[in-house]
DNA sequence: CTAAAGATGTCCT
DNA sequence: GGACATCTTTAGA
């Protein structure tokens, strides 16, 4: 039987230790779980359906490349927090960072599937579009309110911004691609969405 | 100090 | 399919 005591329990952050391996394979398993943004009362959900892997010294399509920066600090910090970036001087893009703490490595969020605070998500849009919420890097962050004050935030607390496991994930049907808007390292099979999913970002 | 690019989105034709 | 908005970060002089 499970009490209001446990109730809880299906919400709870994923742990460090999740996060704490080869960026690659933790974009892979972050597919189907939830991105969970609580601003005071209201709160955001949605499932990630497209990630993205960026890593260090061997992936020249990363931040962290050329070893660390102001910018980047985040991504050879400790695993599982957000490395929030902000771009083409409007966007901000939403990454969670891996690997054992000195090694650089981030997943970028690229797409979700709200289900949760919809109303919320479409006024910070400024649509009614369900399927253009959140279907790309920069409109996920919009609609999540996800911005530079969130860099460096810890994902295994329970505030602000995490992410959750399903309490029964659903087999996913997963494809993999190369990575999208980048110059160098394009050859990589570093993308992974959901087949067929409406909310993946369409290029 | 200066310049150029950028893990994008939107609007236009 | 292409132009363009808009400004931070980074590399190089």
């Amino acid at each position: 039987m499970q009490g209001p005591h446990h109730a809880n329990n299906s919400k709870a952050p994923i742990t460090r230790g999740f996060y704490e391996r080869n960026t690659v394979k933790v974009a892979e398993e972050l597919l189907g779980k939830t991105l969970v943004r609580r601003l005071g009362s209201t709160v955001l959900e949605g499932i990630i359906v497209e990630t993205e892997a960026y890593r260090g010294a061997d992936d020249p399509a990363s931040h962290a490349y050329r070893g660390p920066t102001r910018r980047n600090e985040v991504m050879f910090g400790e695993p599982g927090h957000a490395y929030v970036y902000f771009t083409y001087g409007m966007h901000y893009c939403l990454n969670v960072t891996t690997e054992t703490a000195g090694q650089a490595g981030a997943v970028l969020i690229r797409a979700v599937q709200p289900v949760k605070g919809l109303a919320e998500m479409k006024r910070r849009r400024g649509t009614e579009h369900v399927k253009d919420l959140s279907n790309g890097p920069a409109k996920l962050t919009q609609a999540f309110a996800v911005t530079k004050t969130l860099n460096g935030h810890d994902l295994t607390s329970r505030k602000k911004l995490y992410v959750t496991k399903p309490s029964h994930q659903i087999p996913l049907n997963i494809t993999i691609g190369t990575r999208i808007g980048i110059r160098s390292g394009s050859e990589k099979p570093w993308r992974f969405f959901v087949k067929d999913n409406p909310y993946v970002s369409k290029r």
